[in-house]
DNA sequence: CTTGACTGTGAACGCTCGTTCACTTATAAT
DNA sequence: ATTATAAGTGAACGAGCGTTCACAGTCAAG
């Protein structure tokens, strides 16, 4: 099995989000018989690319969704890359609670020593409960904002991570809106 | 339709990678006829769930991928989230070159001034190349490491962002194994 | 040249899929 | 009570699926 052949199977899937079928793998293949077919799936699955399921179904493994984790930065990369099995879903990873996950832009360098720029972006999930420390998205006095959110006994503020701003102590109302769960920046 | 309907199959395709047979959707939704899927399948189809492909076969759309993207922080959330249809597939932004994307966690603080702290972790390209500015990972005299790449006319050299650390002038050999394209910090 | 392993073709087959139709039950409006 | 609409049952059907068999071509080893 070429290395190309698993990439176009790996292709339709993205495409299609489903698997091919063996007619369907005539013309992505080149093949002119389903058994032909056959006996490359086989390879697929002797390859571990792909699985059957309990109804005799392909489905896709790890290579068609996941990146390979390395270690520290300074391991450098192996020099057989097949040699790790660690990898990672992004998806799962950074998302893990799809249905109350939200991404925002960040927009100002008010938590800038929390290394959260202006202009990252945070995927933050959705609930109106936090604790001493974490990041969160508020509504302060009909204000949106994100801060690290502080409880001393039942003394509540935000407090930003930038010398020049202040602490926001709430005049009316604090709302915790969501909690930041991941940043990322693109380059 | 309700809502823990859809629910239900974004969970199997989650688990299966594929979507249901009309079969199994009888066990899914506790029906009795397969009509009775039919016809759940077809207001799937009208609420934008999920759609059939030149084969008649189901596929999802962005519900199950996607993850909402919302403008700034400061713009907070909308009362109604259904009304953003901006969303973001996290695999396709971060990873868009899946087979040579490699994760790696950091170590040190020498990139500190460019926000990336010890333990995030990121995301690399392999390539060979780099052009002045690009945060690399290089294996400089046998050494791994993640710097600025600078280059100015013939004269090439590490960078890291912070003043604790020296620019590395490689005296044998610089070798650009990829570059950075992302940042990612879990809290 | 023979042999065997590998790879592909072509055709046949049973099975399960999604579709469809007639009928029944439930819900709600008049 | 009657009617209309929606929602589910059960059975039947054609089509396409994945499987399998016999057979042909290719290539390297003996």
């Amino acid at each position: 099995m070429q290395e190309n052949q698993k990439q176009k199977l790996i292709d339709f899937y993205k495409n299609e989000k489903r698997m091919p079928t063996y007619t369907e793998m005539l013309k992505i293949f080149d093949f002119k018989s389903k058994n032909a077919v056959a006996r490359l799936v086989e390879k697929f699955i002797d390859a571990g690319i792909v699985s059957k399921d309990y109804l005799g179904r392909l489905t896709p493994l790890k290579s068609f969704s996941e990146i390979p984790m390395l270690g520290l930065v300074k391991a450098g990369f192996p020099s057989d890359v097949d040699e790790l099995n660690d990898t990672i879903n992004l998806d799962e990873y950074l998302a893990p609670k799809k249905g109350s996950t939200y991404m925002l832009t960040v927009d100002g360098d008010s938590m800038i020593e929390a290394h959260i720029s202006d202009g990252d972006m945070v995927l933050v999930e959705k609930q109106n409960t936090a604790r001493d420390g974490d990041i969160v998205i508020a509504n302060v006095d009909g204000e949106f904002t994100m801060k690290y959110f502080r409880k001393n006994g039942d003394k509540v503020y935000l407090q930003p991570a930038n010398k020049d701003f202040k602490d926001i102590y709430p005049t009316n109302q604090l709302t915790i809106i969501g909690i930041v769960k991941a940043v990322i920046r693109k380059y």
